[in-house]
DNA sequence: CCCGTCGAGATACGAATGTATCAACGACAC
DNA sequence: GTGTCGTTGATACATTCGTATCTCGACGGG
């Protein structure tokens, strides 16, 4: 084992990857005389995006396997990096998780707000109150996905305070939209909105878990939601 | 290393308990020396209350610490036994985990039976009713660390089919209770108890889990679960 | 030419995990 | 004294975990 450049011998280390160059000096003489066709483009694989690209891995882990299969080593795979990148782009495990858990919360909400916004008759509160609770339902994959990532974390903040945190820290904004909804939809007189949101999120929160063990048929949730906006809301407005 | 009876060789052996005796004969030789004072009472330390030791061991650790925690060493530390004994009363820690689960099923639906059936008035529909929907919250230390402990089984379960199974193989008596008690405590007309008792249901269960997380008050619930009462039921029977 | 910085690769460490192996133990029967 | 049965103690093993350590590659400034 002699060094690349000056074959002059080369310092045992017993740990880390093995050296190829003796000095400094010899790395840079053979990375100069590397590039001496100046090479076009190594790779230039967007330095920004990697958080990112490993969040998302961690996310399909958990929603086909399990957080319990969040490894370092796995996310690291499944990521197509090597585990080292991982330990360099987040301080340690812990905060991978909770980083991955707040970039869901804020990547939920957005898309629910964009498919809200989607709507054609997006005037109409009825049609948008039906929508902002069936967000909560698993309707397709991603959002079949996204509920059981949400399940496995929600499980682990009652005994990890810092992911805990993440499901307090937001308070009750969608309580409050609907709320909103039920009387802008026209809700019948003696009608506490603000109860009758309350257990409609519970609810149908409740019911999009049992859809996630295939308990209950969607067009089952839908009657049982159709029902009761229909107990709500006055006949026609 | 000599025979503790007859000071004779003994064999050797690289793995497990290291031998002491030669032979049978110098094993029995021992024991019976040993209990010459005959020995009132060894331990007798129930043979059939082994298993039930153990699961209660997972559940407090799953409760307290989370199912990620529940090792096998940790469940033998805290059931007081060796981590033999674990792997000897269960074929291996799948098995383990799933028979815990199973047998806090049956405690849970147990113990709620009794005490509903503990209720002074058990006669009055609506009192059944609002104690059958209280029996989802977490409203003593063991029915919050049960509600814990279920809820990480449910995580879980999303990605263990055999788990997932013990969720499924129940029917829903349950929302079959509460859809009879509504009808039986005098439903208002117009009203459809069998989808009153699936949200309520729902929504009392998603209410239970935000209490584990103190998002919400008791009495906030509670008076959550008056007001819908108050809405399904007539005035006075 | 040397030095420093940032991202990444390669390897290693120490601890923890689920499980396997083998003998010892208490108790009984022959 | 020996066999056997259900149970337990005392290791040992292979694997995997999170993380630490060390270097390389590429680049920019003196």
């Amino acid at each position: 084992m002699k060094c690349r450049v000056c074959r002059g011998p080369l310092r045992a280390s017993a740990r880390g990857r093995r050296p190829v160059y003796c000095s400094r000096a010899c790395q840079a003489r053979a990375y100069r005389a590397r590039r001496n066709p100046p090479v076009p483009a190594p790779a230039a694989p967007e330095p920004a995006g990697r958080r990112r690209q490993i969040v998302e891995a961690i996310w399909r882990i958990a929603a086909e396997r399990g957080l319990q299969m969040a490894t370092v080593r796995e996310i690291a795979a499944e990521a197509g990096v090597s585990p080292r990148v991982v330990q360099y782009h987040f301080t340690g495990k812990h905060h991978l998780l909770v980083t991955a858990l707040q970039m869901l919360h804020r990547e939920n909400e957005h898309r629910g707000r964009e498919r809200i916004a989607a709507l054609r008759d997006a005037s109409d509160p009825r049609v948008l109150l039906r929508a902002t609770l069936e967000e909560l339902l698993p309707l397709d994959e991603q959002r079949r996905a996204s509920l059981r990532v949400m399940a496995a974390y929600y499980a682990r903040s009652l005994t990890d305070p810092a992911l805990a945190a993440v499901f307090l820290h937001e308070g009750s904004p969608l309580e409050d939209l609907v709320t909103a909804l039920i009387e802008a939809a026209g809700a019948r007189p003696s009608i506490d909105a603000a109860r009758e949101a309350v257990l409609l999120v519970g609810g149908v929160s409740g019911l999009g878990l049992d859809l996630l063990h295939r308990r209950r048929t969607l067009a089952d949730v839908r009657r049982t939601v159709d029902y009761h906006l229909s107990r709500i809301l006055t006949e026609r407005p």
